[in-house]
DNA sequence: TTGAAAGCGATACCAA
DNA sequence: TTGGTATCGCTTTCAA
């Protein structure tokens, strides 16, 4: 088995608590004593037990990241394993680790996040995909466990969260369509029950204010930010007698299906049809003809998100933080020229 | 703070022996008093610390993912989502949970995962993305830390894994291609430190040998799995000035990067240039033409990786158990029909 | 500056 | 069938 504190003590010829003291960097100790602990723990292999530590000292410095497996759509994002990089490289830099659960426990009674809170593994949780009045927010609350939301709340006070510019995006996005003399534009917005279909659904409307245009309800539909829906919806707007020659669509991937219900339809891209995405996933360059679309900060959304959390759990920051990221507009192929 | 099994003895007005034995679900205890002690525990919302039973038990009951964040092109693949959706669930209706942890720790002198691993975090390790002579095999090997694999690696004695039928799904990819009339077919493969592509070159020659059909390594191109690669090793061969009517990448997408350069060059797919690809993630049909692609089952792996492992740590698994999943063909439309 | 001892919250052995 | 107690490996007073 692996060395203990004992073992070093014992090796170095001192105490136990002398160890700790050392191994946590105390000051109060003499540069000699210092030494020998050190080389002692190095001879041994010592590396400090976790479970022990966190047991008296009643923090695990652990993560939790909460990802709903029922959303499907979430596991189908690219962007999703981005977030992940950005939240897991964060929590590490701060010697933090980082544990994901998921939502649902099938064949138990507990939400397995609730579980892993009560049993003491984790300091805090990272929520993922927030939808309006999302169960988990409220459930945390009650329960008082400290958390940060990717995705904002607008109810929750007291709730830090980190997020894109939804509002600001959309409103890029359609500026640019008009700018290029786009007057009907379908939009293919996401899940109702999510505020980030609210923003974009805002900055559709401002934009469409900002340039006169009439709102058509006609042409707008809402999929759950997959290829699938992307497709379907883009066919029923296409099937029905209304005219558009543009689309916005809430996600790069929506963007793809609809792509391809234009294509069958024996549309050209962009000479019939113009579409803008959200997101710039990978994929989004490399679609024919390659995607406009609205980029966000994904990685670093993730990143900030572990970085506010571990400052409530460190207790440097009171506050809560309610931060919007910037978004920006990739320009491709798949708008094309002003039009006439 | 929340409450303890000393605090649910008191309630209950029994030993805090006899709490554990009744939660544990031991024998030997009376109906009577497991009763008591039950409703004790709901009273008083306990649930046991966790970081307490490892500390006796020694065992953590949580599994470590380690993504290695250097290889960008986990992250951009689809696939790895699914991967961790089926350790996670796996792991959860297990009673165990999941840590995930990156290969480096910037600014930190030791591998975090390692370092999870020496602070008794976690029980064993699942490592995705291997590569030939994969340093964590080997590091984890010495520290004699429990793994399997998800991928192979041919040196490794004594060491699980699960691993799609990467031969075999070559050859059905190839065989379609060659009865579809194809006679130089492009190979678009993964990076040669991988043991992946030394099994789908196994498939492409062996498919090519039973058709008695040349070898030509100007056909053949290594890449990184991801879309760029797919792309500038596609235009590298259409540059070049070998002839051929057919390529089949190594993964999907390289398979889009490819059509992209395929297109660009003028070209039409799959009436100039048939396509197939590998691994069937979501948007492969989603691309124009769809792509014709090798299925595997990435949920089933991850899930089955997570199931060995903890029957290896349980102790109910004692040889290494080296499993190949069936990988099968899906036909789409970017290989067209038979060439004449 | 160092050491002894209590305690974190559970399990498990041994008695009763 | 139940209870007392040592123990897991560490941190943290408190004394020396």
């Amino acid at each position: 088995m692996s060395a203990t504190i004992k073992d070093v003590a014992k090796l170095a010829g001192v105490s136990v608590s002398t160890v700790s003291l050392v191994l946590n960097n105390k000051p109060r100790v003499s540069e000699k004593t210092k030494r020998k602990v050190l080389r002692a723990a190095e001879m041994l292999n010592y590396y400090p037990n976790l479970m022990a530590r966190s047991l008296v000292k009643k923090r695990t410095n652990t993560l939790g990241l909460i990802i709903p497996h029922t959303a499907n759509y979430v596991f189908s994002f690219p962007y999703f394993v981005e977030i992940i990089r950005g939240i897991s490289n964060t929590v590490r830099s701060f010697g933090y680790r980082l544990m994901v659960s998921t939502t649902y426990a099938e064949n138990q009674k507990q939400s397995s996040y609730l579980q892993i809170a009560r049993e003491h593994l984790i300091d805090g949780f990272i929520l993922l995909d927030i939808k309006l009045r999302d169960e988990r927010i409220i459930e945390l609350k009650r329960e008082q466990f400290p958390f940060v939301l990717v995705g904002k709340d607008p109810w929750a006070k007291g709730i830090s969260y980190v997020d894109p510019d939804d509002v600001g995006g959309a409103l890029r996005a359609m500026r640019h369509l008009i700018n290029l003399g786009h007057e009907r534009i379908a939009f293919l917005n996401g899940p109702l029950d999510y505020m980030v279909s609210f923003d974009r659904m805002k900055g559709y409307r401002i934009a469409l204010a900002e340039a006169r245009l009439n709102y058509d309800p006609q042409l707008v539909r809402h999929g759950d930010f997959v290829q699938e829906s992307g497709y379907q919806k883009m066919r029923e707007i296409l099937n029905s007698s209304v005219d558009f020659t543009a689309v916005f669509a809430a996600s790069d991937l929506m963007a793809m299906g609809a792509m391809k219900a234009i294509k069958e339809k024996g549309l050209r891209i962009p000479e019939d049809i113009a579409v803008v995405g959200f997101d710039d996933i990978p994929g989004a360059a490399f679609t024919d003809p390659p995607l406009t679309t609205v980029r966000q900060p994904i990685y670093d959304i993730g990143a900030l998100a572990a970085k506010i959390l571990i400052e409530i759990l460190e207790k440097k920051r009171f506050k809560e933080e309610h931060i919007i990221m910037p978004t920006e507009l990739i320009i491709r192929r798949s708008c094309g020229f002003k039009r006439d």
